[in-house]
DNA sequence: CAGATTTTGGACAGTTCGGTATAGTTTGAA
DNA sequence: TTCAAACTATACCGAACTGTCCAAAATCTG
């Protein structure tokens, strides 16, 4: 079972290096080389740049939705805290050193054909976020926890991208404030 | 003064190929082509592709800001009616058959380095639109103005964001319902 | 240990990239 | 009409790109 440690080192080593410089703008020969692995051990275990992006994600999708639900009710005194101690979580995220944006965001970005399996990646892992905040806005006891999770859905995309535009600390909490008014509305 | 005209057809084709497919995604063979240009008639007028991608960004901070601004005041019949009408003016965007999401939001996502021109021509767009957003605020008579601004400011790179990634025409219309409710609890 | 499988390194193909060189043609203005 | 400035086409450069081939070496399994 060698290809297994390789083939994780190499997707861990693709992520990190996605997501600091985007998809398109680092090539597989720089992964390799930081990866310590060979070529031919890439197009073996996936065949194409593509899969690998597609391995990365996946990975990626599963590890930043339970890292950001752990953080976030680690946080919550109360289930029904949750929808805002999220923006804790997130702004944990944004100061953490690597934070270089979301990129699932990055990946739509720079595959923006509907039909790209790599598009397609990135919504299914949006698809996932939103079903967190509709869980907490339930848990917080919304009249309409649907149009309060996408609205706060849409608070937490604005804050995801403007902290990394910015480079502000304050965007997350910004972001609770809207939060607990959309809260506080119903 | 025949440069004008080149270098005019020169900088709207490469902002239209550069917000459909992104700024390192689309090569400058491909621009020159498209727009019915030499190569040597770039080099001579810009020196490099970041300076065309420059000049681009800059004609589109103008002319989207004028636009958004237009679009928003013409359906708003009062001008405390501005901060919500942004988001009908925003929809217009989203629905009109070229929509690729922001490109100056793509600029940064591409080149992410806080010090590179492009990133910096990125936010000062972007300080434009929460110029503009701060301006609807105060004419809303805000108790806060500022605040107001950066939480609404949030919600419309949200919506931006979400129309791009999901292709939902509804999102503005949520973007806007969000924005009623914190403009109401002021 | 023996044999099957994986990984390795490096050369190579084929394309595309941004940018340059050059020599000739079109254009606007005096 | 003349002339300089601007634009043209084309060939070219070095570098980087994804992906392939292959023989040798390292590793796991029976």
């Amino acid at each position: 079972m060698r290809s297994k440690k390789k083939k994780e080192q190499l997707v861990d080593t693709a992520l990190r290096l996605f997501c600091r410089h985007g998809f398109r703008a680092i090539g597989v020969d720089t992964i390799l080389a930081e990866a310590g692995v060979a070529k031919m051990t890439l197009y073996n275990n996936f065949g194409s740049k593509e899969a690998l992006i597609l391995a990365a994600l996946k990975k990626r999708d599963e590890e930043h939705i339970a890292w950001l639900a752990a953080e976030t009710e680690a946080r919550a005194a109360a289930p029904e805290d949750r929808l805002l101690t999220l923006f804790d979580a997130l702004d944990a995220w944004f100061a953490g050193g690597d934070f270089h944006g979301c990129p699932f965001l990055k990946a739509s970005d720079e595959f923006d054909n509907q039909d790209d399996p790599i598009h397609r990646a990135a919504l299914e892992h949006k698809g996932h976020l939103l079903g967190l905040i509709r869980e907490y806005a339930g848990a917080a006891g919304a009249p309409d926890p649907g149009r309060l999770a996408g609205e706060i859905y849409l608070l937490v995309e604005g804050a995801t991208v403007v902290a990394q535009l910015t480079d502000d600390r304050s965007t997350a909490a910004r972001a609770r404030q809207a939060a607990e008014a959309l809260l506080a509305a119903g």
